[in-house]
RNA sequence: GCCCCGUUAGCUCAAUUGGCAGAGCAGCUGACUCUUAAUCAGCGGGUUUUAGGUUCGAGUCCUAAACGGGGCACCA
């Protein structure tokens, strides 16, 4: 901190003991039966009357602005449903409030109690009968609302990022509402949600460098979930039929605008399904959570827009890669060429790699969507279900919008024995710990006592925030994203 | 991990070709009983992120570090 801070902070610190000084405590008490302000800023508020007195009511809430007019002071004080103007007049409240209040800071919090009405300019506003210190702020706000430009000073302060920002408070609320659409939508359809560990002995279900960490008792080493798959098929064993779980998971990754070290996913399974089943699901997921946002299923995201109305485009992987790349995705030696074409080197790569990498590079971007690509390469897709008549192609899905993609979804592969050689399967040109096949011989024991077939799917719930609420970093869906600790 | 950009008062930002570090808001003192991004008069406030270097002279140029942003890599 700088000297030029505990200056500030020091006038603050003062006013502290100022207070004190007049027998009151800095640092409050309970204050019962208050009204947000919202809603006494729905209340019919007429001209101030010594005849014809408004409505006593009683907030509390922060100060965020403080004009002085002599014996009238007038200040503002925000609550999360709104600001209202305050009056103080001398003649209304005690001396001792009156001092009190020339004590106060931007950033204090108070509550008062008071005539609820209008000034002659027509402002809605409280006549302060009583004034209740409740909290000392010892340091300096933002100057006010117009502040907060700096991004590295919003993350690290997010607590005044939530007062200044709006946005920042309206994100957190949509977030819930989708959140909780989500579990309406699912608990309604008869899936039952659960809670599984995050400590795994094997970071398995997702291609990703996992965090590593340390049982004492135990003295076993851990790692970090980094999907959900797993626990919840062992689930689809054990007869749940319909699960999820919507819950943190962790990678060991970079940080980018779409991505943060520990993020939300939901991943639900239903047997007797599969990818068809889910497409109709996740239709019907996203659609409920755009109308819970209350808006048009036509929704901005930075210079474009995306509509949301069902049914969306379905589209085979085979087929765009087509149409885009410019040769079948099956002919081994054109694809190569393509590969070349574009930069990327073939050799060491095994052969679906190389198709991926195509796809990534020069069909993702061009689609704007909703829509479901379905039918993958199957190397690509150790946990997935092949097609019955065609063992190179997995039954999988992503819906993708805008070159992002929001869902990821398969027919789950309940045959032990398949599953055993894919893990065990180490694909050519992929380091083992980049590759998604990891041997878990106990989910594999629990495949042999019988898995239903089944439908799986994953969605990425900060991205479908960005994408549902305009938003174009990840970090402002999140409201604490990993930040480097502050240098000392 | 690599490349590019940024960091100046509590907050938001200026500072010409390398030539006295500034403004608004916030703060302090005072005036004002209907203000509202109040107004008026006055006053303080800086290790220009850090450590070196070049120079008569560095916010400005060079090197390195810290933190942040963007991109790449990583991430199906």
């Amino acid at each position: 901190m700088s000297d030029e801070a505990q200056d500030l902070a020091e006038v603050r610190a003062e006013k502290l003991r100022q207070i004190e000084a007049l027998g009151i405590d800095p640092w409050g008490h309970r204050f019962d039966n208050t009204t947000p302000i919202g809603s006494i800023r729905a209340l019919p508020g007429e001209a101030f009357n010594e005849a014809r007195p408004g409505p006593k009511v009683r907030v509390a809430g922060r100060l965020i602005r403080y004009r002085t007019a002599g014996k009238l002071l007038f200040l503002e004080i925000w609550d999360q449903t709104g600001r209202i103007q305050l009056m103080v007049r001398v003649n209304k409240i005690t001396p001792t409030e009156w001092q009190l209040a020339q004590l106060l800071d931007l950033g204090d919090l108070i509550g008062v109690d008071g005539e609820f009405g209008k000034t002659r300019t027509d402002e809605l506003t409280i006549q302060v009968e009583k004034l209740t210190f409740l909290t000392k702020s010892l340091e300096p706000h933002p100057k006010d609302v117009y502040g907060m430009g700096d991004i590295e000073y919003r993350l690290r302060h997010r607590y005044l990022d939530l007062i200044y920002t709006p946005d920042t408070l309206r994100r957190a609320h949509q977030r819930v509402k989708i959140i909780r659409t989500i579990r309406t939508h699912l608990d309604a359809q008869g899936y039952l949600e659960v809670e599984t560990p995050t400590l795994h002995a094997i970071a398995g279900g997702a291609a990703a460098r996992p965090f590593e960490t340390h049982h004492n008792a135990l003295d076993a080493n851990l790692f970090m979930r980094i999907a959900l798959e797993l626990p919840l098929k062992r689930l689809l064993v054990g007869g749940i039929e319909k699960v999820y779980e919507i819950g943190r998971v962790f990678r060991n990754e970079g940080i980018s605008p779409r991505h943060n070290p520990e993020f939300t996913m939901l991943e639900l399974y239903q047997a007797y399904g599969d990818y068809h089943t889910m497409m109709d699901l996740t239709e019907g997921l996203i659609v409920a959570c755009v109308d819970a946002l209350g808006g048009d299923r036509t929704i901005p995201f930075g210079e474009k827009t995306v509509t949301f109305t069902p049914p969306f485009q379905r589209a085979k992987y085979a087929e765009l890669f087509r149409e885009h790349v410019g040769c079948d995705m099956y002919d081994e030696s054109a694809v190569r060429a393509a590969a070349r074409v574009e930069g990327i080197e073939p050799d060491g790569k095994a052969h679906d790699v190389i198709v991926q990498e195509l796809f990534e590079d020069l069909v993702e971007e061009k689609l704007v969507g909703p829509v479901f690509v379905y039918d993958y390469p199957a190397s690509l897709c150790p946990l997935t279900k092949r097609k019955r008549d065609d063992l190179r192609t997995a039954e999988r899905f992503e819906l993708y919008v805008h070159g992002m993609e929001l869902a990821n979804a398969y027919t789950e592969l309940n045959d032990p024995v398949t599953q055993e050689q894919t893990f065990r399967q180490q694909l050519a040109g992929l380091p083992a710990d980049e590759s998604m096949a990891k041997m878990d011989e106990d989910f594999v024991r629990a495949l042999r006592h019988g898995m239903p077939p089944a439908g799986g799917l994953g969605i990425g719930i900060d991205r479908l925030m960005m994408l549902l609420t305009n938003t174009q970093t990840i970090r402002d869906v999140i409201l604490f994203p990993l930040l480097r600790p502050e240098a000392k």
